[in-house]
DNA sequence: TGTCAACTGTCAGTCGCTGACATTATTGTC
DNA sequence: GACAATAATGTCAGCGACTGACAGTTGACA
């Protein structure tokens, strides 16, 4: 098997290739469903591999370790969240695009991977990353790698030099710790739609500005 | 043997006391100069036990976890800026105390930590936890849980309801993110003294404002 | 000095993860 | 349609982190 990543949505390719992508989404379907019905560390590869009936070494074929398969949705989120970045017009100021791209991603969330699993247990994986101590270190890092990129984008948006400027990184960490705390928030919350996530990163994200300006003795929250 | 934590400094306990807090820091120093030496991956809890002569269960009543040794001093490292953060004048900014806490906490490192381990030896063992995937994620998940704290010290200085104003969260995201940079730039260059970090750490916390602020286009960096 | 409690060692076992090698399935070719 | 070439899978053995159970040792204290 090559590493290479399946293409999404590609229909032009042989009956190896289905069959790849099957197991491979499979895989993340049963992973999912067992880890946010019986906790992560109750679930067992061996568990997940009997599910969908491949060995346990060919579950590691497709994911290099436990944490993977549990991340492979966000992947897809993620790389939805950068195109629409990069595609926001140049007027905007950075944290203005950033806040617009992510409200855009949420938005079409469910089109970008219904295919693979429903966006309910999407959501509930969320959940349950946030609650387990090692997916939430997993998580973290992840982010700060994927702040990485942001910083990336934004610098060559406003023209800078990502090596050197520290600004992009600046505001992208503002910007992703905000965004952290908005999905703690509304995965301590009872609530666990597309919208209430929607609308609690809209609302903190408003907020970074003046919190960090702001003469906050003066007016009350 | 109890999971209290072992105070630091106490002289008055008997014998067994004494013990105890020997073999811990024994099995903290073997932990970090086998780690920093050979490599975090590469090092066997069995090696450190070994080096310390105690078996490996024993290792396990003293951290929970491999990566719990790597950490131990930087939870006396946290401990002493929360410190220092509320000995902080009230008349300061928020951001304000929370940088000159940081500075302080640099400033008398040594002192805190001279007893287990030498400070070098705690620098180097900063560097490897950046250098190593798995440390990330551990001091990344490590340092949320601080920001929580230090957001609520933040929001009694301030005479903000931290469970329902997010606006502390908000600026320690930011600090907290910085933080991070300031030591991953570190890390990356060759310098390693405790003033180098000192110094990189002041410069950017004095850029969040501008940064979040400013009008990036018409001044260059 | 002896008893109790704390600390440690030993052992066996689970789980995540990997390398090596044999087996099966798909593909392009004749 | 048979046939090699290649890719995917299964099997097996093994390492390292971590845990529970139980037995042995050592310090505390009457």
């Amino acid at each position: 098997m090559t590493a290479e990543v399946t293409p999404r949505g590609g229909l032009r390719c042989g009956l190896r290739e289905r069959k790849k992508r099957r197991t491979h989404d499979a895989l993340i379907r049963a992973a999912l469903e067992l880890c946010t019905e019986q906790g992560y560390d109750r679930t067992t590869i061996d568990e997940i591999a009997e599910a969908v009936d491949v060995s346990q070494r060919t579950f590691f074929r497709y994911f290099t370790t436990k944490e993977d398969v549990v991340f492979a949705v966000q992947e897809i989120v993620e790389a939805r969240f950068l195109e629409a970045l990069q595609a926001r017009p140049a007027a905007e100021a950075p944290l203005e695009a950033l806040r617009n791209a992510v409200l855009l991603a949420w938005d079409d969330l469910g089109r970008m991977i219904e295919s693979i699993i429903p966006v309910e247990l999407h959501m509930r994986t969320y959940q349950m990353i946030e609650s387990t101590p090692g997916l939430v270190a997993a998580h973290l890092r992840r982010s700060s790698e994927l702040e990485e990129l942001i910083a990336g984008v934004i610098a060559r948006r406003e023209g800078l030099d990502p090596d050197t400027d520290p600004r992009p990184r600046i505001v992208v960490a503002a910007f992703s710790g905000v965004m952290r705390l908005a999905g703690r928030l509304w995965g301590g919350a009872g609530e666990c739609s597309v919208e209430s996530i929607r609308a609690i990163t809209e609302e903190h994200l408003d907020g970074i500005v003046p919190a960090l300006t702001g003469e906050w003795r003066k007016k009350a929250y």
